[in-house]
DNA sequence: CTAGAAACGTGATGTCCGTCACACAGGGTT
DNA sequence: AACCCTGTGTGACGGACATCACGTTTCTAG
């Protein structure tokens, strides 16, 4: 079988261990052929681009391994980075669905499987599977709180440094780490994106970096950081 | 027949002559049937609360008349308003549909119909009717696209001014307005109220417009406010 | 192993805008 | 009339942060 970069292909939806774990993907069986009828199983390396703000919706992709970033650019070239996809979700959902432009674009940061389906054959599909039409809804239901939780962390943040407080305690709780005294991270990220994520510029990042170090609050080794003083990082996000 | 604060109530989904133009309520005659039995016509104040962010999912709203206001909510009670909903939408659909907890709080700034179905009775509802359960993810693509323009506002704005402007174009757009040469606006809103839409203090709305007039890029007559310049208006939402 | 690039660290500087403070204007109520 | 109460206009002040500039470290590729 065919590994392109370097990625251990899942060939068939049917077959296909995670799929129980993820949001669409369970599907009944009848769906899921049907469903495996219409997809195309793409490979992409890291770097790639699924899709672009603005462009008419081709269609959709499900993430099945890799992550992706979504992300909304400004014309001045300024980046905002909505979130980092992980497998089970569908990417481009929301434009399919209503056939207005994609509202941002998305770009692999890892090399990645997808499955790509057609917008027609996917709204034929949805009409033919209301099971699949149910899921469809709670995956944009889900991408709608996410939003919300975006809109609430910018406007309502009266500094970066809460900004950044709160984006760190969310990826310590998708981590399970959440619970743990001190809590690991692993930070895959540049300040450039991680400015990008909260808004802000990257040398404001690198300066919040090293006041949380001096403070004691967190601490790197590596490119992992140890969330030393949890309650001080989130006392930093309330006040 | 009843008109409690004012309202002329549309009694029943099955007559109602604007149903054609909205995105939720145009189903086919079964499912109105259906639906039609499970909701509860009501009526509300102005000022009233429909649900509150953090709450548990009780059902949803179909906005019939009257608008409302979105917001979210810091914890030292600095507000974000959203958007205003306006007839056809249907509030409280995402919560419902994924069973989290409401995103936000929704308020009504007019005297309003809502037709209210409880949570477990839609969900029953969307597994009988697939048309339905289309519908709804239209409407929740449609919230999403909203959020994500918030978003974009938010985050890739430079200034408030820039907001601000961006703003002021939107409201043109959605009134019909925008193709004249002088789009009139009717501000609904205070000060106040237009901060909390972009995120900025009132003191500095009230300085924004201040110069607005002072450059006479706006005019204001009454609460009519007239946009003598839409395109230094709109050089100001790209610099 | 070395060159170049990419990422990070840090100072200086300016500015936008939040906050406080108070004055004023209009509309309702008693 | 006198009174509130809500909304608006405006000045003064300071802090957070963007931007520019440049040095240093880490990574990557030839």
């Amino acid at each position: 079988m065919l590994s392109p970069y370097g990625l251990d292909i899942v060939e068939s939806c049917l077959t296909c261990k995670m799929r129980v774990e993820r949001l669409f993907c369970d599907l009944p069986n009848a769906a899921l052929q049907a469903f495996e009828n219409i997809k195309y199983a793409t490979a992409y390396p890291k770097g790639a681009v699924l899709f672009v703000e603005g462009q008419a919706p081709r269609g959709i992709f499900v993430l099945c391994k890799g992550k992706v970033k979504l992300s909304i650019c400004a014309s001045d070239g300024k980046t905002l980075i909505l979130k980092i996809a992980e497998p089970g979700e569908v990417l481009g959902l929301s434009a399919s669905v209503s056939g207005k432009a994609y509202e941002l674009t998305a770009e692999t940061i890892d090399p990645c499987q997808v499955n790509f389906v057609k917008r027609e054959d996917f709204l034929r599909f949805l009409r033919d599977h209301s099971e699949a039409c149910f899921k469809v809804a709670e995956q944009l239901s889900e991408k709608y709180n996410a939003a919300c939780h975006e809109v609430r962390s910018l406007g309502l943040s009266h500094s970066a440094a809460e900004k950044l407080a709160k984006l760190l305690l969310e990826w310590c709780s998708k981590n399970g780490e959440a619970a743990k005294q001190e809590p690991r991270l692993k930070i895959a990220l540049t300040h450039e994106e991680i400015a990008q994520m909260i808004g802000t510029s990257r040398e404001t990042v690198t300066r919040l970096f090293a006041d949380l170090k001096k403070r004691q609050i967190v601490q790197s080794k590596g490119s992992t950081l140890i969330i030393r003083n949890k309650s001080a990082l989130r006392h930093l996000t309330v006040s």
